[in-house]
This record gives C-alpha cells, structure tokens and sequence, in this order.
DNA sequence: TTCAATGGCGCG
DNA sequence: AAAGCGCGCCATTGAA
C-alpha cells in the first residue's frame, strides 16, 4: 500500500517539477526548485547552500504546490526505509523478537540512548506513523502496558525553581498548558483558545530548552516583539522561574558545571568561552542538562526499583521491555494486567519526591499503539 | 565495497 | 552574526 502511494506521488512530482529525477537528494532537489523553478530561498544550510528542510518546504507550501508533495513524499520514504523495510530486517530469528542496545554512557545528559534499532524513535505522531508502533504486539495471552510520566520536564522545572505559582498549577493536575495560557493571557481557563494553549505549550517547552525570545517567534509565526511581550508575562507570573534561569547560568559559570536533582554532572567548559555563539550553546546546556538530567535519573531509579520487584515476584507475570525517555514499557500477562499495572504506577510515582507530585499514565493494549 | 560528510527527520 | 535540548538512522554523494 505504500508502495502504491509512493509510486503515484513521484508520478504528480515529476509532473509539477516537468522533469525526472531524484527526489531524496537534496542536491537534487535544490536545483529543481531553487534553479529551475526560481522558488524564493529562505533558509540556508550549514554550508551555504538553500535548505529544502521540512520546515521551509512547510512556508513554501503555502504560495506553491509542489513542496507539499514532496513533503508528503519525504514523510512515506521515511516510514519505509527506517522502520516497515528496517525493523523485519531486525527480528531475531531464534526469540523472534527485536532487541535493541541501550547504551548507558553515551549521553551528556544521563539518559540511555537505544541503537541496531533505535526503539526510541517509533513513530507516534501521524496515524501512518502509528501503524508501525501497532506492529508491536504481545504475545498471546499477554498486554503491553505504556507507562508515561506526564511533563516531567515540567514538573522539574517547577521543582528547582520552587515556584509557587507554578507548582500550583502542576498540583491542580488539570491541563497545564492550558492554565499557564490562561495565567499569562490574563483569561479564564475555560476562555483559552487552541491558539493561546498552543502559544503557551511553545513557551513551556521552550524555557526548558533555554530558547530565546528570537526562537519563541519563528516557532510561532510571529514578531519578534510580540514573542518578547509573551515571554515578560511568563516571567511575570511565574518570577522565580526567571530568577531560576539567571541563576543556574551564574552557577555553571561560577563552578564550570551543572547538576541534576541527584548529582550528576556536566561540566561545561565553553560557559566562559569569549565566543558567545559557543557561550550561549552553553547557556542553553547549563538550563536544559539539569532538568533532563534529572528527568533521565528519575526513570532510571524507576527502572531499578521496579526490576527489584519483578525479581522477587513469582513467576513471569511481567517482564520490563523498553525505555524510552519518560516511558516505560511491559509485557504482562492478561489476567493479571489490572493490578500489575497499578503497582508499576505507583512505583514510578513514589520514585522521587519532589515538590509537586510525579504523574504517571498508563494504558493496555494488545499492541503498543493502543496502549497509548 | 566501504567510509565519512551532509542533509534530513523519526522520537522524547 | 546567531539566536531550542537530547539522541540514531536513512539516502545520497564523492572518494578511497
């Protein structure tokens, strides 16, 4: 079926382009709409030359046709070279299952990194995309479970900036992005539109990321001083927040380190650098890396407390079977998902205590797309 | 055939 | 001028 869509697709592109030719080169491609076709050149690759990325195809699509079919052809070549051609490739044939490596030591900031396959990056947000993560099924007479902490990040954030405002919000246990919306849009809850939660999920994940009031406005389409007033009202009602920000990059300048809740470390030599290109990446590292960090050392601790579990129980009820950030998840026998399923929650809630509470979803499927 | 660099994109 | 963190894998390209 893929296949087949495929096939039509590059059809219509040849067509629009009035020519053959590669589509998956991007030297290709920038000469047909670059050269051939005159399409305004928006942005620029790291050496000069007109990007053809996702997201200037995106901006291109809206005063032409042809990106959008490219963009649609990117998007199905993705699907079948790194997963429907790649993952059957990867079974093996004696457990007739995938085993991935997680590696321990690879990441700067203390999460696992999983390779030869990479099972943390399973489609899950375009339906297509979510035909292949179905393709994982349990074994008959058994469930897959998906447990996901629910905005750790977030939660982190507020804890080690210990703001009130914040952790307040986190502690109602409603729709975070909505109340913050609601909170630096001066609005009810009830009042906030699609696009103010939108506006407000960019700024939330964006702080955690260390992006600027610059990055905030292309991420949403808007000016630059529109973006800046957005953020002045964050800070306004979450203040130590801010102050937070200020002074993790005043420690890591201090110690030449940052660290997670529980201690680990990075060290960030280049926080001093004159260069402020190089400065700046560190800055952004010096916020990010303690709140992932600890995100990573909470699951991990997660993890440990519930293979503790698992060894003492009898029999093999369940079994632990990927990680993948802020999720965990199991293959457990049928009858006794229900109570299993409450006790992985609750360990992976009680794990840490922090200052707001830790949240944990969890779902049942016969596949791990439906237990999401 | 193998390797490295590049551009791109899947996930959290 | 550059301006959002962390990964790994794909196809293409040019060269060894």
């Amino acid at each position: 079926e893929l296949g087949d869509r495929l096939r039509k697709l590059e059809r219509e592109i040849y067509l629009a382009a009035g020519t053959t030719f590669n589509i998956n080169s991007p030297q290709q491609l920038q000469e047909i709409l670059y050269v051939r076709l005159g399409l305004p050149r928006l942005q620029k690759t790291p050496k000069g030359k007109p990007s053809t990325a996702e997201g200037v195809l995106q901006e291109l699509a809206l005063d032409y046709f042809l990106p959008k079919l490219i963009l649609e052809y990117r998007g199905l070549t993705k699907l079948k070279s790194t997963y429907s051609d790649a993952l059957p490739r990867a079974v093996n044939p004696k457990t007739g299952r995938i085993h991935t490596s997680y590696n321990q030591a690879v990441t700067t900031t203390g999460r696992l990194s999983s390779t030869n396959p990479n099972l943390q990056n399973i489609p899950i947000r375009t339906e297509e995309g979510k035909l292949i993560r179905k393709a994982f099924v349990a074994k008959p007479g058994a469930k897959i479970i998906a447990a996901d902490y629910s905005q750790i990040e977030l939660r982190i954030m507020a804890h080690l900036a210990k703001d009130e405002n914040l952790m307040k919000a986190l502690r109602r246990g409603e729709d975070i992005h909505r109340l913050v919306a609601a909170e630096i849009f001066n609005l009810l809850p009830e009042d906030v539109t699609e696009n103010d939660r939108r506006n407000a999920k960019a700024i939330n994940f964006g702080l955690i990321y260390g992006m600027s009031a610059f990055g905030l406005a292309k991420r949403l389409g808007i000016s630059r001083m529109a973006a800046e007033r957005y953020m002045e009202r964050y800070f306004q009602r979450y203040p130590r927040v801010g102050e937070y920000m200020q002074k993790i990059k005043e420690f890591a300048y201090e110690h030449g380190y940052v660290e997670s809740i529980f201690g680990r470390r990075l060290y960030l030599p280049d926080i001093r650098a004159k260069h402020f290109v190089r400065r700046q990446a560190a800055e952004r590292l010096a916020i990010n890396a303690p709140i992932q960090g600890s995100a990573a050392d909470i699951i991990k601790l997660a993890m440990i407390a519930i293979d503790d579990w698992i060894d003492k129980m009898d029999g093999d009820d369940v079994t632990m079977i990927m990680q993948v950030h802020d999720e965990l998840v199991f293959e457990v026998s049928s009858a006794s998902v229900t109570t299993i399923l409450a006790i992985v929650r609750e360990k992976m809630e009680r794990v840490a205590n922090l200052d707001v509470p830790l949240v944990v979803t969890v779902g049942i499927g016969d596949n791990w797309g439906e237990a999401h």
